[in-house]
DNA sequence: TTCATACTTCGATCATAGCCGAAGCATGGA
DNA sequence: TCCATGCTTCGGCTATGATCGAAGTATGAA
């Protein structure tokens, strides 16, 4: 009778599929239209916009008007954490579906989380930075001195991430792979730089696809002893 | 339309307020009666067994019969995880209540997460340990050599633990403190011995008491410069 | 055997909330 | 000014599921 309710009330959030949709498809952290959310959730637009009008209500998304439009995108990564955690223990409890299809493998393989880079790509990305030295375990994940070296070579502009408030670190724990992935402004901005460099190709939705040279470069960098 | 319905069918579970509360009920790790959960959750026997009938069936509870009663308790340490997550995310978005009572205040200092301390207690022991050299970061904690001396001499029979499938040690972020605690075999061997010894005392529900013994040991061990 | 306890199953009731059609605003372009 | 687009609000329909009383099953005790 005491705390039960608090999380109800947000799980219940969750649990209407259209709702849960929505949410997914926001996880890659863009922001999207209110039709666009409707097409994705599979409803009306009106159905979709009573939905939406609750997200915004509880603080799992934020609005922005532009022009005639109005976006809509998680509120935060923290959001976007539960939702990864609630796939896992989906899938650990046999709630998937056995369909593994070929966008699933894709899906596992890499694919955007929030901001960030995760999947098997995710993981390796993290284990090679720690391996190598270039970030320090803790229940924090730290950048070393040969960590930010090195990243400020790879083009990220860690002073201006160091202002932000953001931690700069963030282990994420990863739901298809049991291992963490690198979240924070550090693994947004990695991300950013990987598709500025034209290692990744965002795919629609969350897949993102590793091109030739971004695979070898990737390697390079983070890949397997 | 793909992954949405996932998540949502376990959302969904969690999202009704009688089922929130058997489940927070459980997550001190115990196994609980159904008239004991019918009692918590402030529903009639048959209501809770219906519930207690789905969580079942989604694997979110295992079921032990013993005697002419059914224990339930929690399938796994991930589902008082997630659990954790989501109350944190009710609170950073204002969902929760400010009615801050004296019992929340007793839960936010050391409370039990599963099987393991948590709270202000819990991300003290192990920064505590971090700091010491007992374990060591990284993603995936590591118990180091002189922390497996520590806690060998603290009482703790690690070579059992070793044996085990549970993972030695495992950080798990604290609802209410913004930062890690200790889970895994190892967070729960120390909670049963510093039970064991006296230095914390279980009260009802989730919270621990730690004795004037017990602060003063656990300082010494683990306090703060 | 008989009774009591612990729990499950069935059935009926009822409230909630998801859904969409239709109508109403607001913004932007012609 | 007029219309098209994007979105919100309203109203009514409907389905889902939470709830509890009553009856049924299993276990243990007398």
């Amino acid at each position: 009778m005491k705390e039960g309710p608090v999380i109800a009330s947000v799980a219940a959030l969750l649990g209407d599929p259209a709702r849960a949709n929505i949410l997914t498809a926001l996880m890659d952290g863009r922001a999207l239209t209110v039709s666009e959310l409707a097409q994705a959730a599979g409803v009306t637009l009106q159905t979709a916009s009573g939905h939406l009008a609750k997200l915004d209500a509880a603080n799992l998304l934020v609005a922005e008007k532009q022009g005639r439009h109005r976006y809509f995108r998680l509120s935060g990564p923290d959001v976007a954490q539960v939702l990864e955690a609630l796939m896992g223990l989906a899938q650990r409890t046999g709630a998937t579906r056995v369909r593994t299809g070929p966008k699933d493998a894709a899906l596992r393989s890499a694919r955007v989380c929030y901001d960030h880079l995760a999947g098997e790509r995710g993981v390796a990305l993290l284990q090679g930075a720690e391996r190598q030295g270039l970030i320090e375990g803790g229940q924090d994940l730290a950048l070393t001195n040969k960590g930010r070296a090195f990243f400020g070579d790879f083009g990220i502009d860690l002073a201006r991430l160091d202002k932000g408030r953001r931690p700069l670190c963030r282990a994420c724990l990863d739901w298809s792979e049991r291992h963490s992935h690198l979240g924070g402004a550090l693994g947004a901005a990695i991300l950013d730089r990987m598709i500025e460099r034209k290692w990744i190709r965002r795919d629609a939705g969350r897949v993102l696809t590793f091109t030739c040279e971004g695979a070898e470069g990737f390697d390079a960098a983070f890949g397997l002893a």
